[in-house]
RNA sequence: GCUGAAGUGGUGGAAUUGGUAGACACGUUGGACUUAAAAUCCAAUGGCCAUUAUGGCCGUGCGGGUUCAAGUCCCGCCUUCAGUACCA
């Protein structure tokens, strides 16, 4: 009767959480509070496969184990449901994104007749002990209103330097109407004019509005963006993998568009700085730490002889202007038509169009070609006044720095190559270093010569006092440059936030916040206008009315009270920055959360995700908290204290080899001796011996029907091949088939024995049995060692039982804090292998033991706890308590001498005799004349050998 | 090129952070049970040599070093993976 019937008990336990609200996590609570936050997915139409929800169970395990610990624990989940690959599908079909999410997230038949398990069935198969009641969605109204506020908020607020925070616009407007802006430290769009307090007042309603627009923290610019004609929208940075999309692969161009953008520049050092106070993957760190690249060094400004203009560069190396024989434009910089003279002008603009016309990703590919030209012009340089010529290269960004640079051939290898390249001067500032063959770029190793005032000097006096004299002239002053760039914010997309914005006199206006959410219009279809518009350009119903405060049709925006409304939508990440916090009041229609809530909360203890969002979502994350902190909407400045990155797990492909030309595979052991094809086949239709199912695989597509196969013997062996898990390769594996063939709890202890969490790692189930037998002789080790009744007694524990029980509680326990998951499997099948062998059957071990197993294994650990007799879940139930003591009485206090004079207490195995050590200790008895004076902290005591360690 | 991580049996991976390397699991081999298979259980399993049990030698990518003691620390290489890339 007693079996271990894993589907019946998986069910069972899963309806009882569903139904008890076992892990409904409460505001107010006395208990201590912990936060475990999972990544929240994209619900795509594919389904989870099984490595998804490898960090989702790693969380469970601790979020499970730190209620077991007597904290309240927030444990939510949720879904990031906008995003493009639902707007593809509905452009493909026909069918509103909103519909197919659902589906998606729901289960169910969609239009096409696909059936969809659902994201939301998957993951309940799997036991987490999710809050669902928390749950969020970022295409839900009630839930993107409080994007759109957030939106508000940002355009709302400016950033001064001074105090390196942001502050409402009312006070800007009040400074400007004041003091105008000369004095102030303010976060602005590059060139803003400066201006007095009168001619702030004397400016028009219009004009002072496109003044703030340079200052609010979004804005809308003239942006060169990355522009995608295949996707018909722009992608960020990251969206872009060497040169081409991201997502599909498709070419991106470079392109001037009116866009909204985030000021993330202005948080760039306290990104920086806030880096050190989390506790994150340094490997993560890193990235973040590059991605806004910040460089110390200096702006000069050099004079352009015979013109009124002067070109700006920055350099990291100012201690080398005395090296610097020319300069180089970027071939977009503005000043590029300005400078170049008569005679060179035809050459200048035919090497201008060329550049331009090349994508950035030939620019990329080929950067060991030097080109350039010459503009004829002359800067001076600001000590020697020696005219210096002014070049044009492509190797110049326009987009870093000041889109310019002096250059410096003797200090700088890309400089030295153009300089060779077309024969400019390379003079040496260099004390004693030979440049006839490189730059020599080693800044800290060298004395600078040949340099005026600064000869002599190392790198560091010689900066300092470049950046003096710079000063004195008024020519240039110490800088710290970023690389990392303001955050376009529009997205030429349909399923997205829609901006809460709508244009007056062409100018932005914010609906009013008592009038959010701004609900997304219907469309007839998803693509984008004949005329270029975004997809929204389609809505008939999109015009914002300022009398009603509603939205109307676009027929009546002739009447002077309706406005066209933004046609853009928000990117992926705006939806995704701080739904950590929504999780906190998730249905509060007053305020994004409560501030008890956010107050009790604070911020994510534990977030758990995959390191592909290093330098996005974890970084705009951090942007909007840290803005909504100064603001003080939130209590904390950091959404996550402490984070991990989990490996992601590679799908393992099946290969068949097609011998070339016919219809004939043989198998993997036989391909030597043809020339074959690698096809890809369903991985499924493999065993874990590599067996491949004939018959499946006739019956899986048409051309296997009468193919013909060579086997090895009389199997057909598959080839494998590791690659990423996509439907396109076969090698999807469902975690549904394995919940059903093994069970949940399986499928949980196998992911975390898999190996460590945060490395990649390739699925097999190669050693699922091991884990899955575990669970079979756990339940037997509750059932009298056999399959019968349940058999646990009140009889008193040997000490070998509770030398097993406390090495374990003292292992797992360790292991978990440290996320050490798969060692603690192996812990408990020594722990049920050892019990069994001591045919313990007391209550006073295997209760405590239950508990321990119960992260991972929760459903059999309910099932056993509700046999021995208790009526309450085991989520509630204690951490068992470690004592020392039990590990310690099988081995005896020996003293031994040491070094003649010293003595010492060990703890010895039972085992070891008096004459073994003494043994040991004469035979090293040179070991102890070395270790005379000192004194060992620990001695380690081998059989027939005796250890010194010191301190 | 730069930054970061990692190289341990046939395989996935352990090793209290300097203290008996290879835990645990898979796989393989042999055995028990069975008409048979599955399931289950027992034993062996880093390599080489030896064998009458005892044993011995070599072994953590390669070459050096520190130490009584190195998978672990230091120096120099090699390889793999990940991120990033003309950042002045």
């Amino acid at each position: 009767m007693s079996k271990y019937h894993f589907n019946e008990i998986e069910a069972k336990w899963q309806k009882y959480w569903a139904k008890n609200g076992t892990f409904h996590a409460q505001n107010d609570s006395d208990k201590p509070k912990y936060y475990v936050l999972d990544m929240f997915p994209y619900p795509s139409g594919a389904g989870l496969h099984v490595g998804h929800p490898l960090g989702y169970i790693a969380s469970d395990v601790y979020a499970r184990f730190k209620r077991h610990q007597g904290y309240n624990v927030l444990h939510p989940m949720g879904y990031d449901s906008f995003g493009l690959p639902a707007e593809q599908y509905a452009i493909q079909t026909g069918q509103h994104p909103a519909d197919t999410t659902r589906v998606n997230i729901e289960g169910g038949i969609d239009k096409q007749g696909n059936t969809i398990a659902g994201y939301r069935n998957q993951l309940d198969k799997i036991g987490f002990s999710f809050d669902w009641s928390r749950e969020v969605r970022t295409s839900n109204p009630d839930y993107y209103k409080w994007t759109q506020w957030i939106f508000i908020q940002l355009f709302e607020s400016w950033y001064c330097k001074d105090h390196q925070k942001a502050f409402p616009i009312s006070e800007l407007v009040k400074v400007f109407s004041e003091q105008g802006n000369e004095k102030l430290n303010a976060e602005c769009d590059a060139g803003t004019a400066s201006f007095t307090a009168e001619e702030w007042n004397s400016y028009s309603k219009k004009r002072q509005e496109q003044v703030l627009l340079k200052y609010r923290l979004t804005y809308l610019a003239e942006t060169e963006v990355n522009w995608c004609p295949a996707l018909g929208t722009v992608l960020a940075n990251d969206e872009i993998v060497n040169g081409v999309s991201e997502r599909g692969g498709h070419p991106v161009i470079r392109k001037k568009m009116m866009q909204w953008s985030m000021r993330i520049t202005a948080y760039a050092q306290r990104l920086l700085d806030g880096l050190d106070k989390i506790d994150w993957p340094q490997p993560l760190k890193d990235s973040q730490t590059n991605w806004i690249g910040r460089s110390e060094g200096a702006s000069v400004t050099f004079k352009i002889q015979g013109s009124d203009h002067s070109i700006e560069v920055f350099t990291t190396r100012p201690d080398t202007i005395f090296g610097a024989s020319f300069m180089t434009l970027a071939p977009e910089h503005e000043l590029v038509g300005e400078i170049t003279t008569m005679e060179q002008r035809y050459e200048v603009a035919q090497y201008v169009e060329a550049t331009a016309k090349r994508s950035e990703r030939e620019r990329m590919a080929d950067v060991k070609t030097i080109s350039g030209v010459f503009t004829g012009s002359y800067a001076e340089h600001p000590f020697t006044e020696k005219p210096i010529p002014i070049w044009i290269g492509d190797y110049v960004l326009a987009g870093y720095g000041t889109g310019a640079v002096m250059a410096v051939p003797c200090g700088d290898q890309r400089d030295y190559d153009f300089a060779k390249h077309f024969g400019i001067d390379i003079p040496n500032i260099f004390e004693g270093i030979d440049i006839s063959e490189e730059a020599f770029a080693d800044k800290e190793n060298t004395i600078i010569t040949n340099s005026d005032f600064i000869n002599g000097l190392n790198y560091k006096d010689a900066t300092r006092k470049v950046i003096e004299a710079l000063e004195e002239k008024n020519q240039g002053k110490g800088k710290i440059n970023y690389r990392l760039r303001d955050a376009v914010f529009s997205r030429q997309r349909y399923w997205g936030e829609p901006f809460p914005v709508y244009y007056k006199d062409g100018l932005p206006q914010m609906i009013d916040l008592e009038h959010l959410p701004l609900h997304l219009p219907e469309v007839e279809k998803y693509l984008p206008t004949e005329s270029g518009e975004p997809p929204l350009g389609r809505a008939t119903v999109w015009a914002w009315d300022t009398n009603k405060n509603e939205v109307v049709g676009n027929d009546k925006i002739d009447n002077e009270s309706i406005f066209p409304l933004e046609l853009n939508t928000m990117p992926g990440w705006a939806g995704s920055s701080c739904y950590m916090f929504r999780y906190m009041d998730p249905k509060n229609p007053d305020a994004l959360a409560s501030e008890d809530a956010m107050k009790y909360w604070g911020n994510v203890d534990l977030y758990i995700g995959g390191s592909e969002h290093a330098t996005s979502h974890l970084l705009y994350s951090r942007f909007w908290v840290k803005f909504l902190y100064d603001r003080g909407v939130l209590p904390v400045d950091e959404p996550a204290q402490k984070l991990i990155n989990q490996g992601m797990i590679l799908g393992t492909s099946a290969l068949v080899y097609r011998v070339s030309g016919t219809n004939t595979y043989v198998s993997a052991g036989l391909k030597g001796e043809h020339e074959v094809e690698e096809i890809r086949v369903d991985v499924n239709l493999a065993n874990a011996s590599s067996e491949l199912d004939l018959e499946g695989l006739r019956n899986w597509q048409p051309q296997y029907q009468d193919a013909e196969f060579v086997l090895e013997d009389g199997k057909y062996i598959v080839g494998h091949e590791v690659e990423k898990m996509s439907k396109r390769w076969f090698n999807v594996v469902n975690p549904d088939d394995i919940c059903s063939q093994y069970g949940a709890d399986t499928l949980r202890m196998y992911e975390m024995f898999l190996g460590p969490l945060d490395q990649a790692k390739p699925w097999s189930t190669a050693g699922i049995t091991g884990v899955h037998s575990f669970l079979k002789k756990l339940w037997k080790l509750y059932h009298g060692g056999t399959e019968g009744a349940f058999a646990v007694s009140d009889a008193d524990p040997t000490k070998d039982n509770l030398k097993t029980l406390h090495k374990t509680i003292k292992k797992v326990a360790e292991d978990i804090e440290n996320f050490s998951f798969n060692t603690s499997v192996s812990t408990f099948m020594i722990a049920v292998n050892e019990l069994t062998a001591q045919k313990c059957n007391s209550r006073e071990i295997l209760e405590p033991l239950l508990i321990l197993i119960s992260p991972y294994a929760p459903h059999i650990a309910e099932e056993l706890w509700s046999k021995l007799g208790h009526n309450e879940s085991i989520a509630t139930a204690a951490f068992p308590q470690f004592e020392a003591s039990h590990l310690v009485e099988s081995s005896k206090e020996y003293p031994i001498s040491f070094n003649g004079k010293m003595r010492f207490k060990l703890e010895l195995p039972l085992d070891m005799s008096k004459e073994d050590i003494e043994a040991a200790v004469m035979a090293h008895e040179r070991t102890q004349q070395q270790l005379a004076g000192r004194t060992p902290k620990k001695v380690i005591v081998v059989p027939g050998k005796i250890i010194n360690i010191v301190g």
